[in-house]
DNA sequence: GAATAAATGAGAATTATTCTCATTTATTTT
DNA sequence: AAAATAAATGAGAATAATTCTCATTTATTC
């Protein structure tokens, strides 16, 4: 994952530190929502607190850092290179985890119909949306163990 | 604004005090997103932070406040009371204002129908949705004086 | 490889939120 | 309606999350 971090660092014209490049080696890995504290636990202290949040918004300023928070408030991130799948999140208020979901096309396509309306009607350049699903898992959530 | 607010607070079964009744009016009269720095200064200090919070929290358990944050993570709430019509929220990236979206019924149904489908790949009890839209208004809003 | 510019680490500063506890206020009991 | 009890509040301390400062290190350019 490291030759893989180096080249997303290059392709988006910013220097090639060794922060940068473990922490996008641990956002390769995991590949799925994780928040600060996550991220910080699994860089093991090999990258300075105040240098991890720098990071994290060099990521977001080339666009390749998705950031939300979870239903508590806290910030989550997760890597959303370029072709990979857009996608929602699903939460589960029992243990925490959050979810990649992806909608149907059908379904996008008059999503995006339905935001076409509201960017007339308030007068908007809407550049981008989320849909956020609230819930419980049932049985085959790990983290729950149910 | 003062009745309606003991009628709620009592109608749900918690004690009605001077801070409840003031933070409820605040919301009321104003019945759009607002920040807790925006709701403080509405207050003008005849609450103090720690029980702003506190209220705040009694009216998340009750269930008449909706809270979720802006796409810079501050925290935003807005009252929900019971009839009010489901909407969800569009971010203006240029000053910050959110503007409450209602989407066509025939959308909200279909994508009550994605949702099921998402409940049974899952696992999951979906209980709640949210969709986020984010944009820049162009000559319409207050706030930019576009 | 030297010079220049940018990034980093460590911790201080700031901000948002929660907690503590003595006092006040609301509710219940009489 | 007053006393007793329980709950809520205010003030500020404590904690947590994030940003900032600045001396040092590292990357990039020449």
């Amino acid at each position: 994952m490291e030759e893989k971090s180096k080249q997303i660092l290059s392709d988006n014209k910013v220097s090639v530190t060794n922060p940068r490049i473990l922490v996008l080696e641990a956002l390769l890995e995991i590949k799925s929502p994780i928040t600060i504290d996550e991220l910080q636990s699994k860089l093991k202290n090999k990258v300075a607190k105040s240098t991890l949040y720098r990071v994290l918004n060099d990521l977001k300023n080339i666009n390749i850092l998705n950031e939300f928070t979870s239903p508590d408030n806290t910030v989550v991130v997760e890597l959303v290179l370029e072709g990979d799948q857009h996608h929602h999140h699903l939460f589960c208020s029992d243990c925490g985890e959050i979810i990649d979901v992806e909608l149907s096309q059908n379904f996008e396509d008059l999503l995006n119909k339905e935001i076409k309306k509201i960017e007339k009607k308030f007068n908007f350049i809407i550049e981008d949306h989320r849909v956020e699903m609230f819930g419980q898992c049932t049985d085959q959530c790990e983290n729950c163990k149910k």
